[in-house]
Formats: structure tokens, sequence, C-alpha cells
RNA sequence: GGUGGAGUGGCCGAGAGGCGAGGCAACGGCCUGCAAAGCCGUGUACACGGGUUCGAAUCCCGUCUCCACCUCCA
């Protein structure tokens, strides 16, 4: 089976196929590098983080450019209310960014582009379009004429005559529904020269110029949440098709988080920062409860769901542990069909995890019955599907094997501790077993007895 | 008004005409000095009302509720 995806512009799941067989090219929407990123902002970064994961499994050759939108009104005001420049802003915050997708182990993209660094593929673009008839210069912005596009509002499905294009500010537009390609400035704002004044990016013709520069007039992928098919990706299709670029082959858009059944955002006050996620759970564990459902289901984001969720991950990780600790070392294997055939039918996570989680049953019961041979066979094959999830507890970004001399220190404590229990315990010193057992517990270290001595883990 | 999506067992969350995905929780059992972990077993759920069918959570008709986009948004 070939993997298939959920294509938006044509609204069904096809045949995925590179443009250049052994490569695929994908263009994520990045973040607008106003604020602190939130739970949702990194829930489509780790979806497309699978996708990518899944293509270089395949065996294909990934670039992956993932933008950042670091001039725009918000930056602007936000800043300005800070009283600080804006580029300190948005760099302030393009590093937080950068710091949430590292910690939940999102691969770095190929590259990061900024839109201020673009401007020079902006303007070429503009100037296609005008050359084109596509778009127009008026008194210092730059307009594009929706008019003149035949395929405006297929990939959203909107109808042209039902459009409300918003912008209403903008007052040199022919037609009310034409968006602004470049906007001219205002006295005290940033503006980079073109030739029909100085201004600075509409928010939709940065992503255009930097995917083609990047990816081609042509590639294969095109990701982002679900609330940029409209107006943005839209906007983006318009100006790219209308200068003479096919574009972007597939269109994928991710869901939500909501909390209390709403969409998460600023205005609403029902953020989940991820900065202090982080200092709540661990950051495994916040990736696989963000992975495991489907891309496209929005997700209801609450605390105790995410507790649940991290009983799940640590289920996979103590087996892989208990593992390692009788069969000896556990090497990455090789994937079951099942779980191959859940992830190329439009990254069937949920499906995925199932496999997961039934091989780890397998796995612990034929631990259970002391056939090692068989539980190390299993447990690489549940490396290999953690692995390509990203979630590898094994791996050296997840395994918990401090190297700290704190962890050190904390190892040779609780090993102490847990051979005098044992010592106890082949006494018949229940008592005192139970006593040390307590005193850990207190301590916030769980220990299981297993047929090879006892193992501990910090719980929280 | 236009466009798109959702309502599944105590909870999370898949599926999409016929064998009860998976996880979490609960209960019973096995194991254990006792636990923990693990394993085995237990649940007959699909918003509501009709209909099609041998058979529907899945198809059709109708109804209700919720959410998102159409303004910045992952």
């Amino acid at each position: 089976m070939v993997l298939h995806l959920y294509d938006t512009a044509t609204r069904d799941v096809r045949e995925f196929h590179p443009a250049r067989s052994g490569t695929a090219s994908m263009y994520v929407c990045g973040a607008t590098v106003q604020g602190i990123p939130h739970i949702g902002h990194v829930r489509g970064a780790l979806n497309y983080d699978v996708l990518r994961r899944w293509l270089v499994h395949s065996g294909l050759d990934v670039l992956m450019v993932r933008n950042v939108t670091d001039i725009d009104d918000k930056i602007l005001t936000k800043a300005a209310d800070a009283g600080r420049p804006w580029w300190e802003w948005a760099a302030t915050h393009e590093r937080a960014f950068e710091d949430a997708y590292t910690a939940l182990g999102c691969l770095p993209p190929s590259i990061a582009p900024r839109a201020t660094g673009h401007v020079t593929q902006m303007i070429e673009l503009m100037r296609r379009l005008i050359d084109k008839g596509h778009a127009y210069a008026e008194g210092g912005d730059v307009y594009f004429a929706v008019n003149s596009f035949d395929g405006y509002g297929a990939l959203s499905g909107q109808r042209l005559d039902e459009v409300q294009q918003g912008e209403t500010l903008a007052e040199g537009k022919r037609d009310p529904r034409d968006f602004t390609l470049w906007k001219g400035s205002k006295p005290g704002e940033p503006s980079w020269p073109t030739p029909w004044g100085s201004g600075r990016p509409g928010w939709h013709l940065e992503c255009s110029a930097m995917a083609t520069t990047y990816l081609g007039a042509e590639f294969d992928i095109h990701g982002g949440g679900v609330d940029l098919v409209f107006p943005h990706h839209e906007n983006e299709r318009a100006q790219s098709n209308a200068a003479g670029d096919p574009f972007a082959r597939f269109w994928l858009h991710n869901a939500w988080v909501t909390l209390s059944g709403e969409k998460m955002s600023k205005s609403l006050g029902n953020v989940v920062s991820i900065p202090e996620m982080l200092r709540r759970y661990r950051a495994v564990e916040l990736r696989y409860y963000l992975i495991q459902p489907h891309y496209r289901s929005t997700i209801e984001y609450s605390d105790a769901a995410l507790s649940e969720s991290a009983q799940g991950y640590r289920r996979v990780e103590q087996f892989l542990r208990r593992v390692a600790g009788s069969a000896g070392e556990v090497h990455i294997g090789r994937l079951p069909a099942e779980f191959t055939a859940a992830l190329d039918d439009d990254l069937g996570t949920p499906q995925a995890f199932a496999v997961l989680h039934n091989t780890v049953r397998d796995g612990n019961a034929a631990l259970d019955a002391a056939d090692s041979a068989k539980a190390l066979e299993l447990a690489e094959t549940v490396r290999a599907m953690t692995d390509v999830l990203g979630l590898d507890p094994l791996s050296e970004q997840w395994a918990e094997v401090g190297g700290s001399s704190e962890a050190k220190a904390l190892d040779t404590l609780i090993e102490g501790m847990l051979a005098a229990r044992q010592q106890a315990r082949k006494d018949k010193d229940f008592a005192r077993a139970d006593a040390i057992r307590d005193q850990l517990t207190a301590a916030g270290i769980a220990v299981e007895d297993t047929p090879n001595g006892p193992l501990w883990t910090v719980r929280d």
C-alpha cells in the first residue's frame, strides 16, 4: 500500500506520489511570532513532524520548510505596547517557538525562513502578477484582483459572490474582495523599498514567495491549521497559480485543540502555554497525547485526559525497560504490516497506536511466560514503532537515564535502599522491607519487583 | 446568510453495512510475603425519530445540539 493523504483541495483521500520520485517537499505554515506558543500551535507542528518522519521512513529524501512570520500588525502593536523594538519582540518569540518544537521532539526543518528576509522574492512575485494583470498598485498598496483569477474559492469551497474579504481599512481596492499583497508603510512603521513605494509584506504573499524559493514552482505538500484554509491558503494558491506556478500538490490541514469546547485563542483567554505545560508534564507524554488522535480530529484538551494518556505512554515505556533489564539490549526492529498500513492510510495514528499497544500486551505476556526471546523480538518491534512516531522511550532524547551528577547520586542512594530491602525480604523481615518501600514511595519513587530484581521509577 | 466539521460505553478516542480498535478508570481472577507492574476475564456504546436491508453506529429522509471558518489565528 502506498501512502494516502487527504487533500483539502479535492476533498478526498488520494495516493501520494511526489512530483520528483525519491524526494518529497513540504511547506508548513509556521508561527506568527507575536507571543508564547500554546498547545494548539504545537499540535500542528507535531502532526507534520510525524508526517515528515513517515515520509523519511518510506525512503524519501524530505525537504521541509517551516516559515516564520516575523512582521505583521500584531507584532508591531504588541512590541509597541511593551516598549520594545518590533524585531526584538519577533526574535524573542521565534526562540520560544523553536524551544517548544525542540522540547517536543520535532525534527528541525530544512530551513525556517523569515518573511523579512524574502522581500526581494515577494517583489519579484508581485511584478509577475502585475505584468499578467492579476494585481495592481494603488496608493502605495498592492492588491490581488480576485476577479482576474477563475479558480478563486476552489480550495476552500467559497463562492466568490459570498466572500466577504475583510481588510476594510484598505481604501484603494477596486473590488472589496481583493486582498492585500503589500501594505504601503505608515510613518514610523518598518518598511522596505519596492517599485511601487516602500511598505511591508501582506500576510499571504510571504508564503508563496518562500515556498517557491526553496521548493520550486511546484512542490508536494502544503500544511497548516484548518483556520488557514480561508483566506490564507486560498489567497496563496490564487496568487501563485495566477503567476503561473503549479504550487502545492496536496493541501493538508490539521484540526484544533479546544478547551471546554472552544478554540484555544488568546482573545478567549483559554490558552495553555507550552512552557507552562512542560513544567507540569514530561515533554514526551505531551507529545504522545497530541499525536495519538487523528490529525484531522479536534482534540478536546483536559488535564485529566492528558494524565490518562500519559499512563498509556508509561505502559509502553515500562515494557521496554523491563525487557531491557532482563532480555538484553533492545535494538530498533521492523515495523508490523498493520502499523505501516495504518500510517499509510492518511496517517492513521489511532490505529497505529492500537497496534503498538497490542504488541506491548503480547510482549508483556511473553515476559510473564519467561519467553525472553519472544519478548525481545516484540520489544524491538515496539521500538521501531515508537521510533517512527518520535516517542522511543529508549532513545537518547527520551530515556531518563540521567547523566547528571544529581541523577547519579540519586541512583546510588536508591540502589542502596533497594539492596537493603532485598536483604530484608530474604530474611523474611517484611516489616523492614515494606518500611523501606514506603519511604521511597513517600519520596515519589515507585518500586516494582521483577524476576530480575526491583525496578524503580520517579512518579509525579 | 455562505462553507466545513462533530455528537460513540464512566472518561479519552478509532471505525464506517455483518467478527465489540486501542488506552485510561472500575470490578473479578492469576501472579506476589504484601504490594506494584503484568496477564486473563467482565462492559453489548454509537444524539433523536422514521426508513432501506436477512443484517445499520455505519446507507436514506427528517429533527435536535455543538464547534469552526467567512476579521488576526495552528
